[in-house]
DNA sequence: TTAAACTTGACATGAATCGTATCAGACTCT
DNA sequence: AGAGTCTGATACGATTCATGTCAAGTTTAA
């Protein structure tokens, strides 16, 4: 059905949906965990189980799984086992398909740029906690770390 | 005649720590440079045509060619365009490699990370002399960031 | 309870990637 | 002169990746 072209070393392109079926805009959106309704109904709403998180992010859901078991993402689960993803696990596919979609980068690449970007955040993290009594050095640790982020062009909200 | 396994994203490996000779230690991912006479015992010996530089890494002279034609290396040349490899050149293969074999990247990855290596430097060095009034601060920068370059796994003198 | 729809892991498939290999014809260097 | 290198094109075998398919188990609605 939908099978995406692997991109080259230098090439860009823009995402253009080609596949065939036009989905319907958000109607089809239902959250999976009907949930305790009794419950405060505190932002629970971003969850889906796999068939709908593979709708919502247009890939398929066997792709999903196999991003958890290399272990680049890990949603949660219902007491039945079921895959749950939230809207943070969404954002997080959305980001690696960035990485392979326009980047190129393979799983393995995947990995690593996940797991330097994590570093990179707590290490920005420490950097400002240690640097408490220095506002003026917290200051270029921020808008150094700010640009290297910058640099690395991710799409919005990693 | 060698065709190297191409391994799994899951897999760990110590780094093989098979770099020879002692030297300066500026080795960042700067691209290669004729090395300038008042140095001390100018190591010119470092400069390899295609063929040698391909049997000192144990790799096809194509591969090296198809690194070069990707942006990922920059051998100089001589007067008639016979590529030179240094030994700066050979370490950023040995880099390359690396990232490659043993941690799997494919070559936009390889791009990918390199280019972060390079940000990563600069903004090292920057954040350096913006704190040059602070030693403290500069300090923490400093650990923390050596932090962030040992959390990337590279064989030593990348 | 029953049946439809779903999820699961395991395996298969087709296109793309990568390192390597080979070729021809022109050029470089010792 | 002759060995080696240059460009470029093409091809190969192994591997990777997204997707597809299957049987068996689970969830859900009536």
């Amino acid at each position: 059905m939908y099978q995406r072209p692997r991109t080259r070393v230098g090439t860009t392109n823009q995402p253009t949906s080609q596949t065939p079926p036009p989905r319907p805009a958000s109607a089809d959106l239902a959250p999976a965990k009907p949930a305790a309704e009794d419950e405060a109904v505190i932002e629970v709403q971003g969850v889906y189980i796999i068939s709908v998180a593979a709708r919502i992010l247009d890939i398929h859901p066997q792709t999903l799984r196999k991003y958890e078991r290399l272990g680049l993402i890990n949603p949660g689960r219902t007491i039945g086992m079921l895959r749950l993803y939230s809207i943070e696990d969404i954002k997080k596919v959305r980001l690696i398909r960035y990485l392979s979609d326009e980047l190129g980068l393979n799983l393995a690449g995947v990995q690593f740029a996940l797991a330097a970007f994590d570093n990179l955040s707590v290490i920005k993290q420490r950097m400002g906690s240690r640097l408490e009594g220095f506002p003026a050095a917290q200051q270029v640790v921020h808008e150094e770390m700010d640009l290297l982020f910058e640099s690395l062009n991710l799409p919005v909200d990693g």
